[in-house]
DNA sequence: TCTGGGGTCCTAGGACCC
DNA sequence: TCTGGGGTCCTAGGACCC
């Protein structure tokens, strides 16, 4: 059997760990920029408060019934989810927990005896809860995908499952999948969704009897298959434990307002090469190839809904991979020059309002272990880069930079509701008198 | 008129996830 | 006026190889 553990309103209740005050209290957490709402509790769903909504729509509701609100912390959610992982691993053994995302993970049961895991589903929401404060739902079920429908069930109704759903024979499963509209399985997303439905196809009980051969055709490949093999309750996902080293890093952001200045862009993708460099630094990886991409502002004509632009990107692959900051910031600096005007020209518009970077073609680092085919200069670059980790982790972020990344900074993006990070900066502790 | 079979690698794009 | 950021996997098609 499989468990899947899920934080409740994960970014909200971390925020309430360290505001006690708002337990009970309808809570917001926003998007970088302060763009929209990623995160709510019970309460602030009861008000109206549109999940994914943008922030400016529900400004009126939430100003006029108080909602707490912050921008995002993602010091204080990083460190909170460690926290919860920990005490996952702590009471399954490490073997048998994979971190699935920031608020939620797979747990491997098959040691714990059939009748006993609606009690150890239990003693675990209750441990983490206990142990960090950060309340979890827990869904238990033969594979992954029940699992997770399976916890479907006991957050909708936190009440009666008491934030736990075990469906351990075949009648439960069933009952529980009759009761699934096929969006809310995990794997199916809105074109899925509009495609079943074109099929007749509404529950998930339904697909779950839909031939394999029928799910390859229409639900792209080998996916389609697992999925409906997953719903009959063969396990077809399995458990992914290791610590995984990223493929891609990506870092990306909406400008606080529209840019027009090749000046500014190119600040902007420097400031992005050097977090990604960093991320890269963390996992121990080098890059060979760097994508840069722009996004310009479109007008929208009355009544359009809003959808996110197309966006313009150029790609480069490095002679040899690197981590190393500068060696990356300049094939960028190209490559964003190069996006602008061909977004230009093939747009129309001078004005953007997000760019991003992405590298990929990510091997270990061998300038690590001394590598005698790169020049020792290489070797110096890359202890060079450690010192300003260090100097940058210890101190204060960017307080070591490169000069490319700007000092004025006109595009950064807003971020006015921030909480403390409590838990990782000395000076942001939480106080008491 | 008739032109093999089986690979690999790369890229672009589509779908999904939280 | 104002709508996030960071990932994954898969497929198809083209280039190229023997």
């Amino acid at each position: 059997m499989k468990a899947v553990v899920d934080c409740n309103s994960f970014y909200c209740s971390a925020e309430r760990v360290f505001r006690p005050d708002l337990q009970h209290k309808p809570v917001v957490v926003l998007s970088n920029n302060d763009g929209c709402i990623i995160s709510r509790t019970d309460e602030a769903k009861e008000l109206g408060v549109e999940m994914a909504g943008p922030y400016f729509k529900a400004k009126p509701v939430i100003e006029q019934h108080g909602v707490a609100t912050f921008s995002s912390n993602y010091n204080l959610y990083g460190d909170m989810s460690w926290r919860v992982m920990e005490t996952l691993r702590y009471i399954m053994g490490k073997e048998n927990v994979e971190v699935y995302s920031v608020d939620e993970a797979f747990l491997n049961l098959d040691e714990v005896a059939f009748d006993k895991l609606q009690e150890v589903a239990m003693m675990i929401r209750k441990t983490v809860e206990q142990w960090t404060g950060v309340a979890v739902s827990v869904g238990v079920a033969p594979t992954k995908t029940l699992s997770k429908v399976a916890n479907h069930i006991a957050k909708k109704d936190k009440q009666a499952t008491q934030c736990v759903t075990v469906l351990e024979t075949a009648e439960k499963v069933n009952e529980a999948l009759c009761r699934t509209p096929v969006k809310e399985i995990w794997g199916v997303g809105g074109q899925y969704a509009e495609k079943l439905k074109a099929f007749g196809i509404y529950d998930a009980y339904q697909l779950s009897r839909m031939p394999e051969e029928w799910g390859r055709k229409n639900l792209g490949g080998v996916v389609g298959i697992r999925l409906i093999k997953e719903l009959r309750g063969e396990p077809s996902i399995g458990l992914d434990e290791e610590l995984t080293e990223k493929k891609m890093i990506a870092t990306t952001r909406m400008f606080g307002s529209p840019v027009s200045e090749l000046r500014d862009i190119k600040e902007a993708v420097a400031t992005y090469t050097s977090r990604a460099a960093e991320k890269l630094r963390r996992q121990y990886g080098a890059a060979s190839m760097i994508s840069v991409f722009v996004v310009p502002k479109e007008e929208r004509k009355p009544g359009q809904s809003f959808r996110h632009g197309p966006s313009v990107s150029s790609a480069i692959t490095l002679p040899h991979a690197t981590c190393v900051t500068s060696e990356l910031i300049k094939p960028a600096l190209q490559m964003a020059e190069k996006a602008y005007h061909k977004s230009i020209s093939e747009h129309k518009t001078q004005l953007f309002k997000k760019a991003g970077v992405m590298l990929s073609g990510i091997v270990p680092d061998t300038t690590l272990q001394g590598n005698l085919f790169i020049p020792a200069s290489g070797n110096n670059a890359r202890m060079l880069m450690d010192a300003m980790d260090n100097i940058n982790f210890s101190m204060r972020n960017d307080i070591l930079k490169f000069a490319s990344t700007g000092m004025e900074r006109n595009w950064k993006m807003r971020q006015e509701l921030r909480s403390p990070r409590y838990t990782s900066r000395w000076d942001e502790l939480r106080e008491v008198k």
